[in-house]
DNA sequence: TGTAAAGTCTATACCTAGTATAGGGTCAAC
DNA sequence: GTTGACCCTATACTAGGTATAGACTTTACA
């Protein structure tokens, strides 16, 4: 198949697909005479563990370290266990972060009504202090 | 005062006080013979004012909006609550969206255990759906 | 068979909010 | 006069794409 369709099926757009090409995360199984990109259906697996992993925020380093590490079939998986984990940890600081943030916007928000001049905006004197 | 002082005072690097001079948020009120950029006091209010709404993550686009709202002391405050308002609601949905990546990450973590080996690991198990 | 449309190619620029350099100029102290 | 601290501009880089321009290939239809 070509990209266009790889595409569709995969749900990546076509520059994106180029771009983990260009990344070395995902490569064509070989060209066309017209110098297509042909792909088969072990492109489209591979091309969905990628998604699955950027659904999951890993980044495409960390994405191609896992790619790597399938292919030592026989080494210890503690490095795919240690990512995880260190992602959930991540992830709990962000949204701790975020729920710092949304408080200190609501204070902001409570702090004025629409029908203030800007001279007497609440939002803006609490951005001064 | 030189950008090194105001860098100090404001903990904002030198860069990046350059750097949003360059963005048009933000200017030295002269220079002096040499060349350097020279602030006074109401440069500091300027450059923590920014900072503040930084760390509020609003964009630098919309920092300059609320810039230019600030000059027009008497015209309605409406568009400052509503730019408020709207980061509340995308920061829940971000909050909203990490969490459920949360669960994902931790059905994840609980597929596998450190012992295994790479072929027999059940987060990348997992990955390939 | 001709041609128009759809698909693909590479290369490049752009996005955010800075950060990090290179290569030079300025200024104060010793 | 020279050392060191400070400052200047310009440029490249970061992550993960997205969006073009300009050219080539393939397909469909008359």
């Amino acid at each position: 198949m070509k990209i266009g369709e790889l595409s569709k099926k995969s749900g990546c757009s076509i520059q994106t697909i180029r771009f983990y090409e260009k990344q070395g995360l995902f490569e064509a199984c070989n060209r066309s005479e017209g110098n297509y990109r042909i792909y088969d259906a072990s492109s489209l697996r591979a091309l969905r563990f990628i998604k699955q992993c950027r659904s999951l925020d890993l980044t495409i380093i960390e994405i191609k370290q896992l790619l790597d590490t399938k292919n030592n079939p026989n080494k210890s998986c503690s490095s795919v266990n240690n990512l995880i984990h260190q992602h959930m940890v991540d992830v709990t600081h962000r949204i701790a972060e975020l729920e710092e943030l949304k408080i200190t916007l609501s204070e902001m928000a409570s702090a004025c009504t629409d029908n203030r001049k800007v001279k007497e905006c609440g939002v803006l004197q609490l951005l001064e202090e």
